[in-house]
DNA sequence: CGAAATTTTGATCACGTTCAACTTCAGTGG
DNA sequence: CCACTGAAGTTGAACGTGATCAAAATTTCG
């Protein structure tokens, strides 16, 4: 923990802890020195408030930020007025991916709580992926994370139904949360409006309502304000045909030894 | 071209006009060195018939493989018998992203058509990304790209109408046909089943033929045999809300100078 | 406390699924 | 060469699901 001593200030939390390096250590084992010099990228630390705009479709983003807490979705608009959120974003995630990697970003993202995240440029982290290439592998690792993602969202909304695409959906949020160490034992804080689930899945709002209120005389679900308690985390599962994601851990340069 | 000779007959075309090269030269500069560096990791060409099982649903994956010519599809099969196709796999694309990245395969890969591609081990490809750092950035870019895919047929199947999604599609496959030089003023050749694009878009075959007869009777489309031609571009791009990708270049290590 | 946002409930209706039959086409062997 | 086969494409009718619209109930927040 020593060599993260000097930024403590900014990140204010041991670097160990903050939610994005929870995430990071799930495929990649970072040297304190390695911890530093990400750390060294940050420009700035932002918070931002409920209902901001920190992405807007159509202009040019360059730049990563890391969430240390709070909620945003990214979204797409369409031309008929409707609303599709393409994925949520939870702490330990990342902003600014895909849209840094376009020339001008295609989705929005807006915060949907109060957020806090850590800022560098995209140039800058890939100065330093140059000098320590496990960054740029730790980059394709998340992305492809992001891909499986938006791939099992495809699923929900083209081939599940209603109920199943809502056990899946808590189900993923539970699991990305419980990686942070924001959920533990089937139960967690839900902070999105039921609009906000209905853009995610596909349904309306009303439809959306009454499959919450299936999944809970189903004994599926309990809702006491914004916390959700899973009491068949493994009915839900089979429900759903959920699978948690196991990513292999990235290679590490000296163990790839040429054969 | 000096540098790749040493391995033409492998690849059998010019290292350049390999179609998963002329996807990596949208957003990557490659050196001649850099291209052969690349090209000896091939283990070996294989030849797939259609039919063929590439990847496995639930199996370990540790491979990368480029296609050089064929299609193939990645989709989950799901407990109700039901199946849903995650993306098509083209020419240029890489077969074993995502799935080399976890423990086991998410989704099964299976060839559509007769199929050519160059095989690599996982790790060996690692390797080189620590040694030429760039293309891990490159696989960074790949997965953002498959990233960006999987969004919009989730946006598809969430939020578009059957003629939308459908034209969505075929502006897609239209697309990325072109940046192999597989397609071009709108007409190519589309080699799938309509039982193949309605688990894409899932929609039932009846009604993906009917939407495919209204697309024809509107003047949006043109089939004979397997040839596709998309008479009014413009107005397609318009009905479906479909937007070209354009991925920014990799910067180049000299090209970032501290700021 | 009042205003606004969110959640819940109800009634109607259109869209897309399902299932079935029929057609067309490509490939194969008699 | 034509008959046969199986796969792929096309069409039709009936049904059910989930959207839509509207209104009421509840919660949140200024």
């Amino acid at each position: 923990m020593r060599a993260g001593d000097s930024h403590q200030s900014r990140a204010q939390l041991p670097l160990r802890r903050h939610p994005f390096v929870a995430r990071l250590e799930q495929f990649l084992r970072m040297s304190d020195d390695d911890l530093d010099s990400l750390w060294q990228l940050i420009q700035a630390d932002i918070r931002v408030s409920k209902g901001r705009d920190l992405v807007v479709d159509g202009f040019e983003y360059r730049k990563l930020g890391f969430v240390e807490f709070g909620f945003a979705s990214r979204y797409k608009l369409l031309r008929n007025g409707k609303r599709h959120i393409v994925n949520l974003i939870l702490p330990g995630d990342v902003i600014g991916l895909p849209g840094s990697f376009l020339d001008k970003a295609c989705y929005s993202v807006i915060a949907v709580s109060e957020m806090k995240l850590q800022v560098c440029s995209i140039n800058e982290y890939v100065r330093l992926c140059y000098s320590r290439p496990q960054f740029g592998l730790a980059l394709s690792w998340l992305a492809v994370q992001e891909a499986i993602t938006c791939a099992e969202h495809g699923i929900n909304t083209g081939r599940r139904t209603p109920p199943e695409r809502l056990a899946h959906f808590l189900l993923e949020i539970y699991s990305r949360l419980e990686v942070v160490g924001l959920a533990s034992k089937y139960s967690f804080d839900l902070p999105f409006s039921q609009e906000v689930m209905s853009d995610v899945l596909g349904l309306s709002v009303p439809h959306l309502n009454r499959t919450l209120a299936k999944l809970r005389s189903d004994g599926l679900l309990e809702i006491t304000g914004r916390r959700v308690r899973l009491p068949d985390g493994k009915s839900l599962e089979m429900l759903s045909h959920f699978q948690a994601l196991k990513l292999t851990h990235v290679p590490q340069a000296r163990s790839l030894v040429r054969v």
